[in-house]
DNA sequence: GCCTCGATTGACT
DNA sequence: GTCAATCGAGGCA
């Protein structure tokens, strides 16, 4: 069983590719069921709590504002569990990708990737190019934007990455 | 159908 | 620090 936690923090130096592009991750949050207050399974039934429970390595792109969220699906079937990539620092092209709206912006991430499996084609690729975070240099933090949190800190990002989100970038500095 | 809110961001005081 | 933009989903009638 592969908890949202363990996901998020594996996923953190990892590539990921969609339409040409590259970048690596450095800063995702995890998302559980309906026991977390923040995460739309707590809201009842819809789509994206839906979504959750589908198998493993499935993307959810999830609307807020006007901003879309890029999510995958962590957990075994069942399991209303997700992570959220929250910044990503790009390799071969230039953009601002330091934000869950903006990355996601910037790789013209659309909801027709709702519900697809990553690395399959005309989907997004995430791979491991041995890259290998530290723990040590994996910091972790109360989530962002969240009115009602959890009493563990749950997100996660690479410790002195200055592609981190805003909020955070200047919280810590 | 109408109202409210949000896993956000950027502009402004 | 505050606040508005902006839109899909949920709650309610």
């Amino acid at each position: 069983m592969r908890k949202p936690d363990v996901v998020a923090k594996e996923l953190l130096g990892k590539i990921i590719m969609f339409r040409g592009k590259k970048a690596r991750i450095v800063e995702t949050e995890a998302y559980f069921d309906e026991k977390d207050p923040a995460s739309r399974a707590s809201k009842g039934e819809n789509k994206v709590h839906k979504m959750m429970k589908e198998e493993a390595g499935k993307i959810l792109v999830y609307n807020v504002h006007k901003y879309k969220m890029l999510n995958f699906v962590c957990e075994k079937k069942g399991e209303a569990n997700a992570v959220l990539i929250r910044a990503l620092e790009p390799l071969n092209f230039k953009g601002r990708c330091n934000g869950p709206g903006l990355l996601t912006e910037c790789l013209k991430i659309s909801d027709v990737l709702h519900g697809k499996f990553i690395n399959k084609k005309g989907s997004i690729y995430v791979f491991d190019d041995n890259f290998n975070v530290e723990d040590s240099r994996i910091e972790r933090d109360f989530r962002i934007g969240v009115v009602k949190d959890l009493e563990e800190p749950l997100r996660f990002f690479i410790k002195g990455n200055n592609h981190v989100s805003r909020k955070a970038y200047n919280k810590r500095l």
